[in-house]
DNA sequence: CGCATTTGACCTGCGC
DNA sequence: GCGCAGGTCAAATGCG
């Protein structure tokens, strides 16, 4: 197959995720917030632009919801600031793009996807506090459910085995939740940017279609099930693509060792209370919710929080009201802070 | 020695 | 049902 039929037949060939061929200010750090503005039909129609590194990392990007950072804060805020934030030990990266992926489509092994119905009820924005505390539960149970996975292997055998397995197999089933997941686009030639945070490497694969392998770190804080993916664009290697899954909840250690606090001081976040997590960092920033529904591109940064049914056969994508239930909470954080500062 | 990384095996979900 | 790909585990290994 020659690369032109590669293109033609690739789905993502016409992505340019951040303008590059466009757009040759690269020092001008384009966020991308990925908007879910109840527009289905549109972002349905524009599903297939997705960039194929970020769609193996998992997540859909509606191509034409993407906008410039800079464009989203109209003026009212530096972008560097935020770049900044992410700059943190490594070589000056730049932040690209933040995704939203709180319900990616269904398909990764362990965590799973919403099947039956009670988790694909979306947290409207007035759920968010069981929505995050879902969540949280989810997260636990995950990472409890994956351990009783692996248990029988090495302790019990035969029958004992076989009844955990189906157990868990209807526990899978019954509740199955995923954490909502934010990925961000950073041009640096590091490939584990340094957020903070401490993390620890459990696994390495190969991602399809990309020569770069996709790295998974589980945070090294005792009962944190915060986890994060760390690849390579593959169409340009430049790009590292961080995802983040879950929340901490726990302070950031480069915090209270006084070094998140000295990056973040030179920031006007310095008075704010600082994230936990990057794409806090971020939702700090956003409007009010409302925007968010409303989809007011030109006015707002967006958030996107697709989600793909899969059972939906026919593979049509369907956009269900995001779940902002972390979202809400950092949002009506921030906005309570932006009243009463 | 303790902790982090590497890496092959294994599990799970999905598409065909 | 089978194969593939993503995700995770855990033993082996490396490193300070």
């Amino acid at each position: 197959m020659s690369n032109q039929e590669k293109d033609s037949n690739n789905p993502y060939n016409h992505y340019d995720p951040f303008n590059y061929n466009h757009h040759h200010e690269m020092d001008r750090s384009c966020f991308q917030f990925f908007n879910d503005n109840n527009n289905s039909s549109e972002l349905v129609q524009n599903h297939h632009h997705h960039p194929q590194s970020l769609q193996a990392a998992g997540f859909d990007m509606p191509s034409s919801s993407y906008m410039s950072f800079t464009d989203c804060l109209h003026g009212s805020m530096d972008y560097s600031i935020l770049s900044r934030a992410f700059d943190m030990s490594c070589s000056s990266p730049e932040v690209i793009s933040q995704i939203d992926d709180a319900s990616k489509k269904a398909s990764a092994g362990g965590v799973g996807e919403s099947v039956g119905t009670s988790a694909e009820n979306p947290s409207t924005p007035n759920s968010s506090i069981s929505s995050s505390s879902n969540e949280a539960a989810a997260a636990e149970e995950d990472s409890l459910k994956s351990k009783k996975d692996k248990q029988p292997k090495g302790s019990e055998e035969g029958e004992e085995e076989d009844k955990s397995k189906k157990a868990t197999k209807t526990k899978k089933k019954e509740k199955r939740q995923r954490e909502p997941r934010f990925a961000f686009l950073t041009k640096s030639e590091i490939d584990h940017l340094e957020d903070g945070y401490r993390w620890r490497k459990y696994g390495q694969k190969a991602v399809k279609n990309s020569p770069y392998p996709r790295s998974y770190y589980r945070c090294t804080t005792q009962k944190c099930s915060v986890k994060k993916r760390v690849e390579r664009s593959f169409q340009d290697p430049s790009i590292v693509i961080t995802t983040y899954e879950g929340q901490h909840n726990h302070q950031c250690p480069a915090t209270l060792r006084g070094n998140a606090a000295g990056l973040f001081s030179t920031s006007p976040l310095a008075s704010a209370a600082r994230p936990n997590l990057p794409h806090e960092f971020f939702t700090q920033f956003l409007p009010m919710n409302n925007s968010i529904t409303q989809g007011q591109p030109s006015n707002s940064m967006l958030y996107s929080n697709l989600t793909t049914h899969h059972h939906d056969h026919h593979q049509q994508r369907q956009l269900q009201v995001p779940d902002f239930g972390l979202l809400q909470d950092l949002v009506s954080s921030f906005s309570h802070k932006q009243m009463n500062p």
